[in-house]
RNA sequence: GUGGUCGUAGCUCAGCUGGUAGAGCAUCCGGUUGUGGUCCGGAAUGUCGCGGGUUCGAGCCCCGUCGAUCACCCCA
């Protein structure tokens, strides 16, 4: 047992599985480039009121599960517990939005909440996001949700199911939650759930007791207070969805979790992950710019969880690629067939093959299985006889056959033979 | 933050009603001169998560603690 354990509730990734979290990780990078995103880089700690102002004070992520510290200059600093905030720091610091509109970028990167970990809920978890930000087009929204859906279709999932639904302005989410609060204070409520109802009525939809939801099924409803113009826009959205052959339920009593979210928000929900089964949401934020201090401008994005996506992969049997396999092996024998096996390496590697040696002093056995070990698809033994006679065999490790090579011409004979396969 | 379950070699696990630990896989070495995968033989490995307590004696009982896991809360 090690003396030091990783910090509680932190996901690590390492050979094998961690070729499936990068396939995973650049399936959903790979989607949002061919959409026309581009990256955005950022640090994972911001100050404080980034956050708090952001995401919401009243939020459980701002209110309970922030990790935040003081720095050596006093300054309150927090790590980061979702992408949309700081995105919307660095376009407003750096004027990033004077341009052309919209600004589509895409981030990547570890974020921090300090919950209770659990299956698929880690305390620091990976996002892949991405944002468009100035313009209030519901084909952006289409758009958006499409490079969600379009990765989640590379990788070849099919458990899960997209949820939509418009929140609209804030004024219509004000007029709203005091009927819905209205509405709930006629309700025969444990104090538990009534705390909870003040907190944020809306979460009340998303009880898991039957006997609550059967309550909730005769509460107002949002849906029938949008404005004209919010009611025209998600419509529009769900045409466009539809015209793109993307499949969505619309869940009217959908909840998010920061308080930015204004108009079309949506959900993708995994069915074989348990507790924790969203892998991806977002919506459009059209306030949460300028209460930043930048230009009225309104933005669409979303955060899709990798870890969890990964979780996915491996509940629905997925079989994600390994990394390439090694091209060569080599197996020195003595000290002077070491040198000239690091030289030989040296040269192929700087020429953009991929070659290992065994390293240690192993007999030629141990050498030939440590080959084998690898998964290279050559292995070359290096000893006396091939140092003076300049010439060596190539083994392939998947056929046993061994053809003879001369070590001058090892490069172009190799890049000859991985063609061939 | 609250609750349930769990914590034995690198991995998966066994260990009966308390008597100071085992298997499979993996690892390493070997099966006569320089070629892996199968097979055979052999070896190494654990302060039984950590700290206390009960006991003549604890991996097995009790308390605490750390961690994992599942659920709640919440969410990616």
């Amino acid at each position: 047992m090690s003396k030091f354990q990783a910090p509680k509730g932190v996901s690590e990734y390492f050979p094998q599985r961690s070729a499936h979290f990068e396939f995973v990780r650049a399936t959903l990078i790979e989607s949002a480039k061919l959409s026309g995103y581009q990256l955005i880089e950022l640090p994972v700690f911001e100050d404080t009121e980034l956050f708090t102002r952001g995401v919401g004070e009243s939020t459980d992520v701002v209110s309970k599960e922030m990790y935040t510290f003081e720095d050596r200059g006093g300054r309150s600093i927090t790590l980061r517990p979702e992408g949309t905030a700081g995105v919307m720091r660095s376009v407003i610091e750096h004027n990033l939005d004077r341009g052309q509109l919209p600004v589509k970028v895409w981030y990547s990167g570890q974020f921090f909440r300090a919950e209770r970990p659990q299956a698929g809920r880690y305390r620091q978890f990976y996002q892949v996001g991405i944002e468009a930000i100035g313009l209030n087009d519901p084909e952006i929204d289409a758009e958006v949700i499409a490079v969600a859906h379009n990765a989640f279709v590379k990788l070849g999932l099919k458990d899960y199911h997209l949820e939509i639904t418009s929140l609209g302005d804030s004024l219509t989410r004000e007029r709203y939650t005091k009927d819905l609060r209205q509405y709930i204070t006629t309700l025969a409520l444990d104090e538990a759930t009534f705390e909870r109802s003040a907190l944020n009525p809306l979460r009340l939809f998303d009880d898991k007791r039957e006997e609550i939801r059967a309550l909730m099924q005769k509460a107002p409803v949002l849906m029938d207070y949008l404005t004209p113009e919010s009611a025209e826009h998600f419509s529009q959205v769900q045409r466009t969805l539809k015209a793109l052959g993307i499949e969505f339920t619309i869940n009217n009593r959908m909840v998010r979790g920061l308080d930015y979210y204004t108009g079309t928000a949506f959900e993708f929900v995994h069915h074989r992950l348990g507790a924790q089964s969203g892998i991806g949401g977002g919506g459009r934020y059209d306030g949460l710019m300028s209460a930043l201090g930048g230009a009225e401008l309104s933005g669409i994005g979303f955060g899709l969880g990798v870890d969890r996506i990964l979780l996915a992969c491996e509940a629905e049997e997925i079989s994600l690629p390994q990394d390439a396999a090694l091209q060569l092996f080599i197996v020195p024998i003595d000290e002077a067939a070491k040198a000239i096996a690091m030289q030989t390496a040296q040269n192929l590697r700087t020429n953009g093959f991929s070659v290992d040696i065994a390293y240690g002093d192993r007999a030629l056995k141990g050498g030939m299985k440590a080959a084998d070990k690898s998964g290279a698809r050559y292995a070359m033994v290096l000893g006396e006889n091939e140092i003076s006679t300049g010439s060596a065999q190539l083994k392939n490790m998947q056929t046993g056959e061994s053809i003879s090579v001369t070590l001058r011409t090892l490069q172009d004979e190799l890049a000859q033979l991985i063609k061939l396969i």
